[in-house]
DNA sequence: GCCGATAATTGAACAACGTTCAATAGTTAT
DNA sequence: ATAACTATTGAACGTTGTTCAATTATCGGC
């Protein structure tokens, strides 16, 4: 059965991947496993720990393309010219719709989580400051008013303040009477931390 | 062997959360199984069986602990008879040390995802709202300023915005150079915000 | 003090999991 | 055609969650 070269080392890694991303889709995280990723790609378990080191590294390298995926999304539906707040809006939004549209994608993102306090990977943290960038991007032109670093820091902040909003509804945190939705809950704290940052 | 009440159901179900978070605070999510709960408390996996409903059903009882435990650690650390602002600095410094102090106990308080989008129990959202209850009770000071329901809303967007501060640095998402700690984050964002929400 | 009924507890069984690695079989070079 | 090489396999190991027939301790009645 051993078929040789039928694909590169290159083209299994990218089957595989692709074969990941569908099931984490359709079936979630712990819908993931090794057995699955290989049956559906025409393998045998064994060829994929030639390709990748385990488990976690499938889950790392999806991460991965769900990064740069994520970022597409989020520059695609950036406000072009517009002012710091509309544009910070704009990424708000575009953030929550992804989250939405890719909950189990986007929620791998965050379930996997390094061993023992190892950091992450430098390349992994590289995509995920283009991410971030793109906030501090939007803040841009507020860059008269603060130094280059506060632009930095509040960007930071922003982000992750959205974050917490986005991850606490699509888990179901919030589920609590009176609720308002995750865009509308960003917006307060766009609009309020912006009129504190202008001051 | 049958031990029939050495100890009741109760008692079963105490020592097996006892166990529980043991594992958990020793080895994380990953490293809870039923078997090494059940060997623990001196009892078979079956036993396990007549007094949860399953494994995901002793992580949220183990949830709702660490919950209670949350709830008291903030309470205890609460700026009393401070302003609006001191006691949101108070109860964020604390959320933050908690969550550093408790790691995979916290963690796991979001890991756990409800099945195919299944809200969580009534009994675990009353915990959950108890916990967002403290913001709320730090930001009415400002009830004068501002409407009940403004508070409430305000209370919720802060408190996610610092869990998602905390959840990023915790779970390495922002080991990024130039990077403040959580606390300073926090900080930031709750002066900020605050200087826009009482203007 | 014994016996039959009751119910608490067990542990073997099942299917699936991550991971490894000796064996196998397709390819290439001679 | 044969030998050397290596990509690929799939059985094996230990673990997992979960179930349930079998076992065994306890209790009521004699």
């Amino acid at each position: 059965m051993a078929r040789r070269s039928d694909h590169s080392r290159e083209e299994i890694r990218q089957m595989a991947l692709n074969a990941a991303e569908s099931i984490v889709a359709a079936e979630g995280y712990k819908g993931l496993s090794a057995r699955k990723v290989a049956t559906a790609i025409d393998y045998t378990v064994g060829t994929l720990y030639l390709v990748f080191e385990n488990l976690e590294d499938i889950v790392l390298q999806v991460n991965g393309r769900t990064l740069d995926a994520l970022y597409e999304w989020l520059r695609a539906r950036q406000a072009k010219g517009a002012d710091a707040r509309e544009s910070l809006l704009a990424l708000a939004e575009a953030y929550i719709a992804y989250a939405e549209a890719e909950t189990p994608r986007w929620n791998m993102l965050f379930e996997y989580v390094a061993e023992q306090g190892n950091s992450l990977p430098d390349w992994y943290l590289v995509k995920l400051s283009r991410v971030f960038g793109l906030a501090e991007g939007a803040l841009k032109p507020l860059a008269d008013h603060r130094s280059e670093l506060e632009i930095q820091q509040a960007a930071r902040v922003l982000w992750a303040a959205v974050h917490g909003i986005c991850t606490l509804k699509i888990r179901h945190r919030m589920d609590l009477v009176g609720g308002q939705s995750a865009g509308e809950m960003a917006h307060m704290m766009i609009d309020n931390f912006l009129q504190g940052f202008q001051a």
